[in-house]
DNA sequence: CTTCTTACA
DNA sequence: TGTAAGAA
């Protein structure tokens, strides 16, 4: 299939596919037109990008990542033991990012609460 | 009509 | 990431 049928198929769209190959996540083959065109596997490797990428990992850290991940089902299953430490480590930092952001919101608020009436 | 690349009021 | 432009 070429590049629209696979964006239509996983509502990703051409541009997001085509970034996607340059991060080297996909490698279509070409055809002598230039036209990319896609196996029926990529449908669930887009699917297994989307997933990666919605649990905030970088395109960079998914091309390490996804070889050692398996389709269990619908949901993605980490295979390698040294990935399930990166995924920890991620999840550490998303826990330092809420954590930050929540002071910020604190500080947020105090300037709020110190609002006073022009006299 | 579909895709490709490149570039950005 | 969207989108416009010019070419195939």
């Amino acid at each position: 299939m070429r590049i629209g049928e696979l964006s239509r198929r996983t509502g990703v769209s051409e541009r997001a596919l085509r970034y996607y190959e340059e991060q080297g996540l996909l490698r279509p083959e070409r055809r002598p037109s230039g036209y990319r065109v896609y196996r029926d596997v990529d449908v669930a490797a887009v699917r297994r990008i989307r997933v990666l990428l919605t649990a905030g990992l970088s395109t960079a850290q998914i091309v390490e990542v996804l070889p050692c991940m398996v389709d269990d089902d619908d949901l993605l299953a980490p295979i390698c033991p040294e990935l399930v430490d990166e995924l920890v480590k991620q999840r550490d930092r998303i826990g330092a990012a809420i954590d930050e952001l929540a002071a910020t919101r604190a500080n947020l608020d105090t300037i709020i609460a110190n609002e006073r009436r022009a006299s």
